[in-house]
DNA sequence: ATGTCACAGTCCCTGTGA
């Protein structure tokens, strides 16, 4: 089983280039991220005419996820069953394996609002998890560096989001319910990063963070030949600011 | 650290969010 999380910065300008990488890599799960648009304009035939079933959870202009998948798709959860007003988390099941495709909120500054919004939201994303009863993969933009390694430069981050310890510890109380980081557990030492600011020409200097993660029970981590991310995406023509996430499972 | 991108509004620019 192949899976993917990519956060897509609105599916509909990325569209051409989700259904192409769809198209070359032929993933069995794919969990999306900011596709900002409505259930309403979900491209819900297009992805079937590629094999696909999906189920979306949108809200318009901002966030949006969505789980598409060619091994079935069933029991589609929504949020948290609470009051979060931002559509950041599906759920589903396809193919016997419980699949999140999560939008972890930004948090903006550690003295904003949002930071605390985001730290909520990670707590209420671990205890759904920690309930988990079936083999469960929790994909998706976390806006969290598990540690330095995963930053470009540390030493710029000293007080921003993204790096705090409040962040990493809520991560770290994600991989305590049993769920392991499985791109980093193939690779403990590698540099690798999953977003570049589109700014600055970040890509080309190297400038990246390591922030879309998938977390894997131990039952399907056990398994896991191979995790890595999909840099060529964000080159060439109207890319995301993230590139896609993979993991493959025997 | 900000050289970009995407969106909405009421549009061929500005504010917001990332």
């Amino acid at each position: 089983m192949k899976v993917v999380t990519w956060n897509v910065n609105s599916l509909t300008a990325r569209y051409a280039r989700v259904t192409e990488w769809i198209t070359a890599n032929a993933p069995d799960v794919v969990l999306l991220q900011e596709t900002k648009m409505t259930d309403a304009k979900f491209p819900t035939a297009g992805f079937a005419e590629l094999g696909y079933e999906s189920a979306h959870y949108g809200q318009g202009q901002w966030n949006g996820v969505a789980v598409l998948s060619r091994v079935g798709l069933e029991d589609v959860s929504r949020g948290f069953g609470d009051e979060d007003p931002e559509a950041r988390l599906i759920g589903a099941t396809c193919g016997g394996v419980r699949v999140y495709s999560c939008y972890v909120p930004n948090g903006r500054a550690l003295d904003n609002d949002h930071y605390a919004y985001k730290l909520r939201w990670l707590a209420a994303l671990a205890a759904l998890l920690a309930e988990r009863t079936q083999p469960t993969i929790a994909g998706g933009d976390f806006n969290v560096t598990p540690t330095d390694l995963d930053c470009y430069d540390p030493a710029a981050f000293v007080g921003a989001t993204h790096v705090s310890a409040p962040e990493r510890a809520a991560l770290a109380a994600i991989e305590a319910t049993g769920l392991v980081d499985i791109t980093r557990r193939l690779h403990p030492e590698e540099t690798i990063y999953s977003w570049w600011d589109y700014r600055n020409g970040a890509f080309h200097r190297g400038w990246g963070l390591r922030i879309d993660l998938l977390y894997l029970d131990e039952s399907l981590a056990a398994r896991a030949s191979a995790s890595y991310v999909d840099r060529n995406a964000r080159k060439g023509e109207k890319p995301s600011d993230h590139a896609p996430v993979v993991v493959e499972i025997d």
